[in-house]
RNA sequence: GGCCCCAUCGUCUAACGGCUAGGACUCAGGAUUUUCAUUCCUGCAAUAGGGGUUCGAUUCCCCUUGGGGUCACCA
């Protein structure tokens, strides 16, 4: 039923569980995601939890959810499992330990027995001399016997990369094009730490060859250590996968994006009521544009439009202020029921008895006129529900004499029958404007203020059809005589 | 500071080496509306600087400047 996978095609997102899904992260887990839809690849989601200082509990969980929420199905990954499983890191140590070991053998990483305080010094000196902190290769050289005769003394270690101290390292990368390092500036980086675990950098190598990752579409700030893995992959013998650095989502003052200055998390932005749909959406915008002027895209067009060569190079400040907009224009464009079904939770923690669900339907549609995000639809919607509170200012204009006229000839008309079209309404204002001789502001505020609360609001015709004549009497004649 | 990456309106961005540098957000003004909001229209606003190459550079090359990333037994 389903068509086979393109095996050429796949990659993989690889998020850390240290909290939250950041921003950022959905960013590349989308174009990861884009790129494998759009070609029929597998899009693969590998938990990275090889940090157990780090390591928070529910964290993994709260992320599935999350990429769930926001619609990006993976083919392979934890709890559904897949070919080349596991798909946690720590249940993999095993291999990294093994591959750790053959590059050992193969003489491309040695044994490390420095102690904490020696590297500690090594970096004080580095930063004294405003030089890159690096390695000074003590053990780079240790005999075989130095070596087994520390090991058998249990004296704690690490594994690090011999890297080539000649020659540079020369890789294409699909955004950044040609990228050229001299070797001798990059570090021999640890790959196993002493409590066993690898490092990122190995772990990803060893995972990204055995789940046979096509092309590794991650955040910039991987790119300078490109050289280290690619000397992995060469040590080990195994095919470079192709690299996509995507450009880095900005802060609005052009730093990282990080905590501090607004919410990063996703699940953040969910929370505050923007849609998947437009964050999607937005986002996707964040360093990835078509070639015409097009903004608005679902999932699916995304899909249909993705190119990796449309990626620019150059970073992007996330501007909340644009998302505002494209959420407010999602609010109003989705499907009438959706939105009501997405605002549910937050009207109903408002207080609000929603149901009646024409009622609700139709101060929904009202609302998201009015507002960017969910949560400020219910500021334009409590006045449909609760009872009206008015301030001197709208308590005078409420009692002046012609006000309370007015009050006396709507009830009696509204009373006649059961249901209004908008016409016949408007038909109403003009007879009122003849009998009582009211018009204009001196009209419309005591009406809207009697109806809603506000001086500013929805058209009277609205009013009355989201209220129902019922009510509309009911609160003209609270007004009467208050 | 070393290394790496980047450079078009304030922000997101478009422009086979060839129109008056286009669109979107924001902001300002206007139209519609009884008001508010929506919607529509108009406007403000950019090729960082300097050298080349070329008949012609936003576009290609170099330098400068600026910004960012990275420099962990974190990812």
């Amino acid at each position: 039923m389903s068509i086979p996978k393109n095996p050429d095609i796949r990659v993989r997102f690889a998020p850390s569980p240290t909290g939250y899904l950041h921003v950022g992260g959905l960013r590349t887990a989308l174009f990861n995601y884009l790129f494998a839809r759009k070609n029929n690849g597998s899009f693969i989601l590998r938990i990275e939890d090889t940090d157990r200082k780090r390591y928070i509990p529910g964290a993994q969980e709260d992320l599935l959810k999350t990429i769930k929420e926001v619609g990006l199905d993976y083919d392979e990954g934890p709890i559904i499992g897949g070919d080349y499983g596991p798909y946690i890191q720590s249940e993999r140590s095993d291999l990294y330990r093994k591959y750790a070991q053959e590059l050992i053998d193969k003489g491309a990483a040695y044994y490390c027995f420095c102690p904490e305080e020696r590297l500690e010094k090594l970096r004080n000196e580095a930063k004294e001399n405003n030089t890159a902190v690096m390695y000074d290769g003590k053990c780079r050289n240790l005999s075989l016997e130095e070596v087994q005769e520390k090991l058998a003394r249990n004296i704690p270690h690490v594994v690090r990369l011999k890297i080539p101290q000649e020659g540079s390292t020369v890789f294409y990368d699909v955004v950044r094009e040609r990228v050229e390092v001299d070797n001798a500036l990059v570090d021999d980086q640890v790959i196993m730490k002493s409590d066993g675990f690898p490092t990122y950098h190995l772990a990803n190598v060893v995972d990204d060859h055995l789940m046979k990752i096509s092309h590794v579409i991650r955040g910039e700030e991987w790119l300078i250590s490109v050289p280290k893995h690619i000397f992995m992959y060469e040590s080990l013998g195994w095919k470079v996968p192709k690299f996509v650095h995507l450009p880095l989502l900005l802060n609005p003052d052009k730093t990282k994006l990080s905590k501090r200055q607004g919410d990063v998390a996703v699940e953040d932005y969910l929370a505050k009521g923007y849609l998947p749909e437009a964050l999607i959406n937005f986002i996707a915008l964040l360093g990835w544009h078509s070639s015409d002027d097009r903004e608005f895209y679902t999932l699916e067009e995304l899909i249909k439009a993705f190119s990796l060569k449309r990626i620019s190079k150059s970073g992007a400040v996330f501007d909340v202020e644009k998302l505002n907009w494209m959420n407010g224009s999602y609010l109003r464009n989705l499907d009438l029921e959706y939105v009501a079904e997405r605002a549910k939770p937050y009207f109903e923690k408002a207080g609000l008895d929603i149901l009646d669900h024409k009622k609700y339907l139709k101060v929904v549609d009202n609302a998201r006129n009015r507002s960017a995000t969910i949560p400020e639809m219910i500021a334009h919607s409590e006045m449909f529900y609760n009872d009206l509170a008015f301030s001197a200012e709208y308590k005078d204009i409420v009692s002046k004499e012609n006000a309370q006229k007015l009050f006396e000839f709507w009830i009696e008309h509204l009373s006649s029958h059961e249901s209004w079209s908008e016409d016949e309404i408007k038909d109403m204002v003009k007879e009122t404007t003849v009998v009582i001789g009211v018009k204009g502001k001196e009209l419309y505020s005591p009406l809207r203020l009697a109806l809603f609360g506000e001086v500013h609001g929805p058209d009277i015709p609205t009013l009355i059809d989201i209220l129902g004549t019922k009510e509309a009497i009911a609160r003209l004649k609270s007004v009467l005589n208050a």
